[in-house]
RNA sequence: GGCGAGGUAGCCAAGUGGUAAGGCUGGGCUCUGCAAAAGCCCCAUUCGUCGGUUCGAUUCCGACCCUCGCCUCCA
C-alpha cells in the first residue's frame, strides 16, 4: 500500500500501480555541469523508482534532455562550436555524474532535438492551433491561449486574475493576447544563429514547456502515472504541461505529481544564478565519493529542504562506514559458518524489519526508514556478540540487507580493491615480527606501510588494511 | 501583495492526544603489547513564543515571532 503526497490535490493519496507504472521526469537542462540540488530531484526520483520495483511493480520511466533553449544556444554562440557539439559535451556529464551517484538510467532519455520529437512537438502545436488553444502571432511565434483552458493554475493553485497585476510584458513579447500565455514555437531571431527547424509557422525552435509534452507523450501515451521535478517547476512548467497534453488528448495527463523541495546552501538556495554551488565532480575532487553524496542527498526527505554542509556529508560518510562494518561482520560470520538457507526475515531482536520497506512506502519516509536499518544494525550486533543468531538468520539478515541496498544503493563497492605486492610483503614481515613479538619492528613496519598509503588495523587473528583516504 | 514549506538536543532528523525513533559529534566501557579500528552503553522532564480546548498537547485550535521557497529561466 503506497502512499504518495499529491502536489495536485495537496494531499497524500492511495497510489494503486497498474501492471505497469508509467513515469516522467524532467531532466537537466544541458548547458552546464548540473549541480548536486539538481541532482538531489534525480536522487529522489531514483529512490521512488527503485522502492516501487523492490516492492513488485514495473517501472517505465523517461527523462527528458532539454539541448535547445536559450542558455544552450547562448553557450554554443560563445564559444563559437556548433549547439550539437556544446550540449554533447554536457549531456555526456550528466550521464558520468548520475553513474557516479547510482542512479538506474531512465528506459529513455529522449533530446528535444532528435528529429522524432521535433515532428511530435510541431504535431502538438498543429492540434492546439487547429482546436483555438493556440495562436500564431505577429512574429510568426505560436503562443498557448491560456484564456481556452480554464483549468490552467490547478496544479500551482494559482488564481490567473491575481497573477495577472504582477506579471510585466517583456518587450519582445508584445504580440501575445495575454501576458501569462507562453511560446509554444518561438520564432527564429538573430541570436539564434544557425538554430533552427522548418515549421508550418516559419523557421523557429520549440518552447520549452511543449518540449516534455511532446516526448512524454509521445513515448509513454496521453496518460502518465507519476509525474516528478523540482518544486520550482509546478508553475510555470508543470501547469504549462498540463494545459498543453490536456488540450490535445481529451484526458488527464497525470494522475500523480510529485515534487521535491530544494537544496540549500548555507540556509539559500542552491542556484547558478546565484553562484553557490557544488557540482558531483566538484565533490569528488575533493575527496567526497559519489555514494557519500548520494547518501546525503538521500537521507533528507524529499519535500523537506535539504540544508547541505561539508558537516552533512562528513556525517553520511560515517554512517556509512558503520553499515560498511556491519555487512562485513555478517559476512565474515558467513564464510566461517556457511548458510545457503534463505528464509524471510521477519523480525531482528525486537526490531521487525519489514518496517523498512512499510517507512517508505508512506511518502517515502526515508528517515523512518533509515532508523529501522540502524536499529536492526545495533540489534545484530547485540546479537551476534552474544551468539545468540543462527546462522540460517544471519543469512536471512543479510539477504534483507541486500533487498534494502536495492532500494538505497548506498554500498561499498569493494573492499578495498588490490593491496600491491610491495605492501603484501611488509604486511608478511610483519606478521613474523609480531609472531614473534617483536614490537619495534612491528610498528617500524606499521609506519612504512602507512607510508605507502594504508592503514594498519591489528585484529586478533590478522592485520586488515585499510586504504586512507 | 498572492501561494507554499519549515522552526524537535551541539549538528542533521522521525514521530505521536498519554508522556520524545535514528544518524553524526561528545563521554564511558570492552577488546588490545601499543596504536588504530570496531562493538556496546550513556547523552532532550522537553519539542519557536503566548494563550485556549482536554484528565492529559510537542502532537488539536487561535494569535504572534523567526527562517526559507515560488509567483521570471531554474531540480
Amino acid at each position: 500500500m503506497f502512499y504518495f503526497y499529491n502536489t495536485l490535490t495537496r494531499e497524500h493519496e492511495l497510489f494503486t500501480p497498474g501492471p505497469i507504472i508509467r513515469m516522467y521526469t524532467c531532466g537537466p537542462t544541458v548547458y552546464d555541469h548540473a549541480h548536486i540540488g539538481n541532482f538531489r530531484a534525480y536522487v529522489f526520483e531514483d529512490l521512488l523508482q527503485r522502492h516501487l520495483e523492490a516492492q513488485g511493480n514495473r517501472v517505465e520511466r523517461v527523462m527528458n534532455l532539454t539541448d535547445v533553449d536559450d542558455k544552450t544556444i547562448r553557450g554554443a554562440r560563445r564559444e563559437g562550436i556548433s549547439l550539437d557539439k556544446f550540449t554533447a559535451r554536457y549531456k555526456e556529464a550528466f550521464f558520468q555524474d548520475s553513474a557516479a551517484l547510482r542512479l538506474r538510467p531512465a528506459c529513455a532519455t529522449p533530446a528535444a532535438t532528435d528529429p522524432e520529437n521535433i515532428t511530435a512537438m510541431i504535431a502538438m502545436i498543429q492540434v492546439l492551433l487547429d482546436q483555438g488553444n493556440a495562436y500564431v502571432a505577429e512574429d510568426h511565434s505560436v503562443y498557448f491561449r491560456i484564456a481556452s483552458f480554464p483549468r490552467y493554475g490547478a496544479l500551482a493553485q494559482v488564481d490567473r486574475d491575481a497573477q495577472r497585476s504582477t506579471l510585466r510584458m517583456k518587450h519582445d513579447e508584445y504580440s501575445k493576447e495575454e501576458i501569462a500565455d507562453f511560446a509554444l514555437w518561438k520564432a527564429w531571431d538573430e541570436e539564434d544563429g544557425d538554430v533552427a527547424w522548418q515549421s508550418p509557422w516559419g523557421k523557429g525552435r520549440p518552447g520549452w514547456h511543449i518540449e516534455c509534452s511532446a516526448m512524454a507523450t509521445r513515448l509513454l501515451g496521453p496518460h502518465i502515472d507519476i509525474h516528478c521535478g523540482g518544486v520550482d517547476n509546478i508553475f510555470p512548467h508543470h501547469e504549462a504541461e498540463i494545459a498543453q497534453c490536456e488540450c490535445v488528448s481529451g484526458t488527464q495527463f497525470v494522475s500523480l505529481w510529485m515534487h521535491c523541495a530544494h537544496l540549500m546552501v548555507n540556509g539559500m538556495k542552491m542556484s547558478k544564478s546565484a553562484g553557490n554551488f557544488y557540482t558531483v565532480r566538484d565533490l569528488r575532487q575533493q575527496g567526497w565519493s559519489g555514494r557519500e553524496i548520494r547518501y546525503a542527498l538521500l537521507s533528507v526527505h524529499y519535500r523537506m529542504p535539504l540544508n547541505f554542509t561539508l558537516e552533512g556529508i562528513a556525517s553520511a560518510r560515517q554512517a556509512l562506514h558503520r553499515i560498511d562494518e556491519w555487512r562485513t561482520r555478517l559476512e565474515e560470520y558467513l564464510a566461517n559458518v556457511p548458510s545457503h538457507t534463505s528464509f524471510s526475515l521477519e523480525k531482528c531482536g525486537a526490531v521487525n524489519v519489514r518496517d523498512f520497506f512499510t517507512a517508505l512506502d508512506d511518502d517515502l519516509n526515508i528517515s523512518a526508514a533509515l532508523g529501522v536499518l540502524f536499529e536492526v544494525i545495533r540489534e545484530s550486533h547485540r546479537l551476534l556478540d552474544q551468539n545468540a543468531l543462527l546462522p540460517t538468520e544471519v543469512r536471512a539478515l543479510l539477504d534483507w540487507w541486500y533487498k534494502v541496498d536495492s532500494v538505497l544503493a548506498i554500498a561499498s563497492d569493494s573492499l578495498d580493491g588490490d593491496i600491491p605486492e610491495e605492501v603484501q610483503k611488509l604486511v608478511a614481515l610483519r606478521q613474523e615480527a609480531r609472531f614473534l613479538k617483536n614490537w619495534d619492528e612491528s610498528d617500524r613496519l606499521r609506519d612504512t606501510i602507512a607510508g605507502l598509503g594504508w592503514s594498519i588495523k591489528d585484529s586478533k587473528s590478522e592485520q586488515k588494511l585499510v586504504r586512507q583516504a
